[in-house]
Formats: C-alpha cells, sequence, structure tokens
DNA sequence: TCCTAAGCGAGACGGTACGTCTTGTCTTCCA
DNA sequence: TGGAAGACAAGACGTACCGTCTCGCTTAGGA
C-alpha cells in the first residue's frame, strides 16, 4: 500500500497547491473545480475521489494548518498571559505567510474565515478559562472580542504584506486589547 | 408619474422583504434569485430591471441602513469618546433588530460582513483623526481594531438575540477596547 | 403565447434535425447530447427544458411519424389483405426515406426499433383480428411473424437505399409471406 | 502451464456467469462492468486482461454458442428443406434455454441480436445457393425475410418461456414462411 | 530450495458524458 | 409603457462508467 499512499499524497499536495494558487490569483470564490484539476493536471474524477467539492479541499488545507498550530499552541501556560495565544497564532502566520495569504487573506473567503474564527474561539475559550461562576461580562463575549482582534489584526497583517514581525504585532495586540481584559481579569479575582 | 414611483416603490420593497424572509430562513449564500422571485411574486426580468444581481439587491437594503448610520453617527463630536462610534452602532442595532438579524447574523453572508465591515473603518478612521505624523501604531491598524472589535460584540450580541441593550453592550465595549485605546491616545499626545 | 410557442417549435425543429444529421453520420449510439447541442447551436439547458435525454428527443420524432403512420393505416379496411398492413408501411416509409433513414436503418439503434416494432405489432394485432378462441397458432406468433418480416425488408430496403418503389416491396412482401398468411387464415376458418 | 490455464478458465467462467446473471437481472444495457466484477468477486485489471471490454466478454459466449450452433447445422443438407435452418436454430435454442434467454430474449440487447442476425444471415445465405443469375426477388432479401422471421419466432418463444417443443416452433415456422419461399423457388426454377 | 514468471485483486487515475442548477439577457404579451 | 412570463445561452457542478495503469501478493514449475 505504500505506493498506493505515495501517489495519493502527490496527487492530494498537487490539488492543494493549484489551489493556492488559483486563490491567491482570482480569490477563493472565482475559484473554479475545472481551473484547479487544469492546473494540478488531474483529472475531473480523481479529484472527486478525494474531496466532496472545492471547500472540502479547502478545508483539507486548513486542517493540516490547525493542526499544527494547535500543536504548538498547546505548549504554552494557559492564564498565564491573554495575549499569549494571540502571539502564538501571529508566529504562526508570520511562519507561513503563503498559506495564510491564500487562506485568511481578503481572497480566502467567507468559509476559511469561519472555521480560523471557530479554530481561534476554541483555543481561546480553553485559554481564559472562566473559573467564576457569575463574571462580570460572559465568557463567550470575551472570547469573541479576542478572536474578533486577534483576527481583525492578522487580517491587516495579511493584507499589508506582513509588516515588521510577529512580536511587532503581538506588541500592537498588547497595546490595545491587554488593558481591557486585566483590567476585568483583575476586577473579577 | 406618481403612480409609476409607488409601483416601483412596492416592486422593490416586496423584493427586498422577500429578500430578508429568505436569508433567515436560509442563509444568504442558499437564496437564488429564483428563490426570491417566488416569495416576491415578481417576473425574472422585472427584478433584473431594478437590481444588476442578488447582491445589489443586498445592498440596496443596507444602503438604506448605512444612511441612516451615518445619519445618527455624523450627530456625535469626534474625538470626545473613542467608544461613541462602537456605542452609536449597538443602539442603531439594537433599535432594527430584524433587519440586523437578517443582515449581519450568522445568516447574512460574507458579502454584508465585508460591506458592514468597510462602513464602520469608513466611519471610526474619520472619528480617530490619526493626527500626529509618525504614530506608534498605524492608524489603519487600529481602527481595524476598533471594527474587529464592535463587529466582534455585535455578531455575539445577533447570535444571542440582543441580550439586555445596547448601553450594556456598549458598557461591555468601554471595559475592554477602551482601556487600551486611550493608553495608546495618551502615550502619542 | 403565439410567440412563445413559435419560438419552442424552432427549438425543438432544430434540435431534431441535428439529431437525425448526427444519427446518420455517426449512428444513434455515438452521438453525444453535446453533439446536437454544437449542431443545433442550442444552450444545454435549453435541451433539457425541451427533453429528458437524448431518447427523449428521439421518442418524439419517433411519435410525430407513428402518429402519420397511424392516421394513413387507420385508412385501410381491416381484414381485407394480410399484406395491407405492411404495404401502407413500405408507401410510408418510401414516402420519407431520410427520416427512416436515420431512425430504422443500421445507424438508428436499438431504441427506434424497439418502438417501430410495438407499433407495428400493435397495428397488425388489430388488424389481423383473431376472431377464433382456439387458433392453431396463437395470434401473437402471428403477429410477431408479420411483424419481423416486415421490418426485416423494410430494413433491408433502407440499407440498400430504397431500391425501385414502395410498391415493389409490398409485392416481395406478398409474395414470401402472404401464401403462408392466407392457407393459416383458410385452415382456421 | 496446466494451472495457469485452469485459473484462466476459472476466471473467465466465473465472469461469463456473473454477465449471464446480471443480463438476465437487469438486462445487457444496465450491467456495469463493476457489477460484473463485483458479482464474479474478479479484479478490475484482471477482467480488461481478458476481455477488451463487456461486448468482448457476451461475444466470446456468444461464440462458444454460435460454434455449436454452425456445428450442428453444418450436418443438414443444403437446399433439401427451405425451413431446415430454422428448424436446427430453434432446436439448439430449445437445448439451450438459459443461455438464449439471457443472450437473445427482450433483455440481450441490441449488440446480441446483431450479431445472432449476422449469423444466421450467413448460414441462410449458404443454405440458399442463390443459383440463378437474375432471380425475381434478391438472395439477400430472401435471405433477410427468413432470418427476421426465425428470430422473430424466435423471440416470441424466449419471452414466452419456450412453449411446446422446438418441433411445434419449426410447424409454425413451416407453416408461415414455408409456402412462400418454396412458390418462389419454383417459380424461379 | 529457491526463484521467477504468470495470474490476480486492489484501486488510483485521466477522460468523457451525463443531467442539474443558477445566472443574466432577451423577446413578447398584457394591462 | 412598465411589469409579468418565461425561453434561452452559458457554464459550473457532482456523478457514473470507462479503459489504463501501477503495484504487491500468491503460486506454480523449472533451476
Amino acid at each position: 500500500m505504500a505506493e498506493q499512499d505515495r501517489r495519493v499524497r502527490r496527487t492530494r499536495r498537487l490539488l492543494r497547491d493549484a489551489l493556492f494558487e488559483l486563490i491567491f490569483e482570482k480569490g477563493y470564490d472565482r475559484v473554479t473545480v475545472q481551473d484547479v484539476l487544469d492546473r494540478a493536471d488531474v483529472g475531473r474524477s480523481t479529484f472527486y475521489t478525494h474531496y466532496r467539492d472545492k471547500e472540502a479541499l479547502l478545508l483539507a488545507a486548513f486542517d493540516e494548518l490547525s493542526e499544527d498550530l494547535r500543536d504548538e499552541f498547546g505548549a504554552s501556560a494557559p492564564g498565564a498571559d491573554p495575549a499569549a495565544p494571540a502571539e502564538a497564532v501571529f508566529r504562526f502566520a508570520y511562519g507561513r505567510q503563503p498559506a495564510f495569504r491564500a487562506l485568511c487573506g481578503k481572497r480566502g473567503g467567507e468559509v476559511v474565515q469561519r472555521h480560523l474564527r471557530r479554530l481561534l474561539a476554541e483555543l481561546l475559550t480553553a485559554h481564559l478559562r472562566p473559573d467564576a461562576a457569575d463574571p462580570p461580562v460572559p465568557a463567550g463575549l470575551v472570547a469573541e472580542f479576542c478572536t474578533s482582534a486577534t483576527l481583525g489584526l492578522l487580517g491587516w497583517a495579511i493584507d499589508n504584506d506582513f509588516p515588521h514581525d510577529a512580536g511587532w504585532l503581538a506588541g500592537t495586540y498588547r497595546r490595545l486589547a491587554e488593558p481591557g481584559l486585566t483590567a476585568l481579569l483583575a476586577e473579577h479575582a
């Protein structure tokens, strides 16, 4: 089966790379399955044996990313630093600019945004550990705030060609978002 | 011509209402022009005489909203309160829950989010008045932060059936976002 | 609605003619819906609003023919001449050589043969009037014999470019098939 | 190599039997190569090592039959009895009802009919020995008549579960077809 | 004993046609 | 004359089969 696997992996890689290139060129919505097929030099039926549709291919690529992100993020100690998750995301993104440009920039349609948002929200909710029974602000709302802020800054960075470095972006996040978060946590304790 | 105008307006209203209903039922992306036609009981060609496509109809509805929002927002003095724009948006949204539910909730696809984001960014950029030549954080990034935070909270409120009232949501925004913003402005001065 | 009808008829005629041409060129089985579309200069969806599939188009054409045949055949008195139905078919076919070439020749696949056979069998069964309770040979079998003989001769004529005329072919049919039939009917009476 | 041969034969038999079963269940046209593979428990590539396509498998089975038929038929003296070929075919078919049911009944598509017709036409043409230079009716047409009549009756018998026996069917053939044939031959002499 | 050639199952792959769906344009009819 | 009705071309979609192919496994029959 080793050979089969190798061929399968090769085909999937071809498809994924073709999709990325095309998203970057025309934007996800305007990319056609046939475009991907032509670019990857892969048959129509082959595509559909691997992925249910265009979105499934996108999500497969996204899942590879999120898997890695989850791994890296798992290392940081929870609770120590409210900005840690955002920083991890920024570092991760800066380290994989091509992928993020395709998936999360202006051209990487709503689908990815939605999934990325869900992923982030999940990571953040776990990190924030709402340990009080009746917090002054609902935990979901705080998580939503962090997620939105993180994604907002990340989107800005992507659309501005990843200026400076991940540390700088994290610093900005700290300046803007951390004061409010720490005040809230302090008050709550 | 008064009669003609009345009929035109009637047709447009029918179309807009049908679109809203359908967005709420199935989500913007899954709504078909034909769906709208059937629901509004309007002929295909009639639709296309009024709007270029489905998105144009959505944007027409959106523009009515944004026009009003722009008016209300114009009243507040710029610079006085960094959270003022967000508060204005929240009050506005709480006052028009059905429309916002359809346009900006989970079901109101990417298109609206994009336009709403652009509108907000524009209002906020004007409000923040970047009066320094070399700010520590780019003005666009700050605007992006505010926009994302505002939209994040708004989306959360929509998806949680507009809990409490607009003031409460604005208060939360102040707790979370304002400390960072004021610190930044102070440092900058 | 008159205009709509005219357009519809035009489109259907275009499709039918294109199909006939292509059957004659490549044989029914090798004709693709797309071939018909290209030849008729008609859109894919238009085709499918008119016909469920390629076979439906063929059958529509076939039905026009069979309708006419049924009309012509209805005129002849039943029972008078056992070869009358065959002669009617031959005359009919000789008068519409292009259509029969496409539909019933070697190139006009199994589908038409099947339907033509059913049509003939039906006409013949009605014509033969099996008025005895226990005939020496089942009526269905006699009808099958006549149908097969008629179609056999007709197929031969088509594949040999309609030699002589319909009367000659009917004469041959009489020489070959009628003696047996009349003997059977006589014995039976 | 004896073992190899045994395996090859086994595989081919499995495929042929599976095809027959499936033709009987769904009709030749609706049978898929994959259906045959699954039923015979044979790999895709194995199939294509043995047969070029589905039709080749069918024809291989058909050829076995026709070989035997040709042998049996070769025994009869040519010219003695115009109905002899038909009778031989009927006896042969009644002796192999399952195969004929699958191959030549309503479910055994056009392909087999075509080949069977060709085979019969060949046998009959040889049998009829057109010894005149200018016959009143073309020899090909007479052969076509005999072939069609024979196949017509055979098809009827198959679709009616082989009623009576081969002799009865041959008798019917004699009643219906022979008078015309003998008259023609007499006139011709 | 090994080993090597064949038959074979598994299934990835490119290709082609299919029938469905939605879009935006167009023409005609009606009030 | 504006709106309703709806035919139409365009073209992407996901499905179904096809015939080719590469790959390992097994199993004889000859070394």
